[in-house]
DNA sequence: TCAGTAGTTCAACGGTTGTCAATCTAACGC
DNA sequence: GCGTTAGATTGACAACCGTTGAACTACTGA
């Protein structure tokens, strides 16, 4: 649940406490984070755990996933990479765009930026953007 | 001033923030901004704008130029970049790397992902990272 | 010099956020 | 069933945040 798109300043407001960039940090290592191990690494109480991981939920970062009595978490990177693609939009750089759809959410409706890479012959798998 | 490196939560919570989104975005679209302009264009009242130009600012998100009595904001978007460089170390994803230094701040100290483009032949210019 | 203007700073206020102890719920092992 | 455990929920509280009117500072133009 939670599916719609969240907006962009929900998603940065989550992103914008310590201990919260740091669950998101520990999930981006693993494909799937068990909550006893955030009691284990954080410097707070279960119940604060809980209202983290409940305020990531909700702006679309975490999957929640429970297995018996235990909880496991799990990154929605395709969120982060949304919020990216944001962002590029206001401070554009190099970037790679791969023909299609298979750079992200946004790929296809963006500003008519595109240049070929490399010499002229068709390359259609990579077009670089600036 | 601030212009030491700034943690990557302080510049989100600075996003976080529906007008401050709203004052960056429009930032973005022109050079410099005039703080009059916020003014006509935000629905609050000047000290709250003050507040959270101040707010930017510290983030190093913004950088301000007196000229008179007049304010003019301009975006620093090398922090955004490097913001996207921090996020991208967690949600990888196509992107493309201009070999050596000119991707952006962080992008010498990046994990070894590197591969070239297209076929073998050394192309220095462009290097692909996933 | 002096009134007017642009924008900041200050003080105060209500609302929100982060924290924890206590309580609750659901699954486990016996 | 019954005690135990993992984790969520609740309630309370202090700290912080966003907003504003009022006062202030610095520049302008006559």
């Amino acid at each position: 649940m939670t599916r719609e798109p969240v907006a962009a300043t929900e998603v940065f407001k989550a992103l914008g406490d310590p201990i919260r960039w740091n669950i998101v940090q520990q999930m981006a290592q693993q494909e799937e984070l068990a909550c006893s191990v955030l009691e284990d690494t954080l410097p707070v109480s279960k119940p604060t755990i809980s209202y983290h991981t409940k305020i990531l939920t909700q702006a679309g970062l975490i999957e929640v996933r429970k297995r018996g009595r235990n909880y496991f978490y799990s990154l929605r990177r395709e969120v982060l990479r949304s919020l990216m693609d944001e962002m590029w939009l206001l401070a554009p750089g190099p970037r790679l765009v791969v023909d299609g759809t298979a750079t992200g959410p946004s790929s296809a409706d963006r500003p008519a930026l595109k240049a070929a890479v490399g010499d002229d012959t068709a390359r259609p798998a990579a077009l670089l953007t600036w």
